[in-house]
DNA sequence: CCTCAGGGCTCTC
DNA sequence: GAGAGCCCTGAG
């Protein structure tokens, strides 16, 4: 991997298993928009496109110290996904799955903000789920500008504790209004700190989240594996659930339960799996 | 126009 | 642990 910057523009060279697309709209991360050229995306207070042209990465308006302290790691650059999808492919089931989601990258988001959005994504389209969070973003957020267009960064954890519960109804969270006023409160007085959860282990993060209303399974296991380090998390949702139940009818038979099933068959890798067969069961419309 | 499902959770029984 | 209900919107 070679990283080069001039006029405001990282590029890295020497880049493999990198898919924009796949990356995007693959439903772990709800703030990218194909504006034409590239992808469009606020992390923390910065605004960034990234254009991909099958050799070269180009991370547009970043420079070499952002690229370090941010970019590398939230796009994940440093990790080994030819290893990983080596070791999946073991499995022949994923092994097709990777075909079709090849060049996913979990990115490393933060925790709050993976917090709050996946609240927002329970029994919700991932096209409502993202106006939602733009409507947030732009009531509660700060404005960040770039080339003449006003972009918001995502809402601070005080800005939705004091939000009023008619505003959030105005963004369109609906029920989720009082689950996301209610989480962050209880971030804010340190019932639950979000700092410590990377250090603990799976099962101890996983206890902490599920403190916050609206949170279950599926939403602190996405908040894990999204933003917390933990690739053994293995979220469920339909899709997932009926590509499981599709792939592996016999496994299941003689397991206790998807979850269990998953974490025996991939391990530490379960994450990652995870995210082919979601990506495969979207493209294939198992079950439609 | 209608019905239905969507990266589920909470509450009740 | 099983089941109904849920804000709202896009798809059919």
């Amino acid at each position: 991997m070679i990283v080069n910057s001039h006029e405001n523009v990282i590029e890295v060279e020497g880049l493999t298993n990198f898919h924009p697309q796949h990356i995007f709209e693959c439903g772990q991360a709800f703030r990218w928009n194909w504006d034409g050229k590239g992808y469009i995306g606020v992390v923390a207070d910065k605004v960034v496109r990234i254009v991909w042209d099958d050799k070269v990465l180009f991370i547009e308006n970043a420079n070499l110290d952002d690229f370090f302290t941010i970019w590398l790691d939230y796009f994940d650059l440093e990790t080994d996904y030819g290893e990983i999808t080596n070791v999946l492919s073991e499995d022949p089931m994923v092994r097709e799955a990777i075909k079709y989601g090849w060049g996913i990258r979990i990115l490393k988001q933060d925790p709050w903000e993976a917090l709050v959005s996946f609240i927002i994504s329970a029994n919700n389209g991932i096209k409502r789920i993202k106006t939602i969070i733009e409507r947030l973003s732009c009531r509660f957020g700060k404005e960040v500008l770039w080339q003449g267009q006003k972009y918001y960064t995502f809402p601070d954890i005080d800005a939705l504790a004091d939000a009023d519960q008619a505003e959030l109804k105005d963004c369109g969270c609906g029920y989720r209004g009082p689950y996301i006023k209610e989480t962050a409160k209880l971030i804010r007085e340190g019932q639950v700190d979000l700092s410590l959860l990377k250090t603990m282990s799976y099962k101890e993060a996983q206890k902490q989240l599920l403190k916050c209303p609206g949170v279950g399974p599926k939403v602190a296991d996405c908040v894990l594996l999204f933003s917390l380090d933990k690739s053994q998390a293995f979220p469920i949702d339909v899709w997932v659930k009926r590509i499981m139940e599709t792939l592996y009818a016999d496994e299941l038979r003689y397991s206790n339960g998807i979850r269990s099933f998953a974490e025996d068959r991939f391990g530490v890798y379960a994450g990652y799996a995870q995210q082919y067969l979601f990506y495969y069961a979207r493209e294939m419309k198992i079950g439609k």
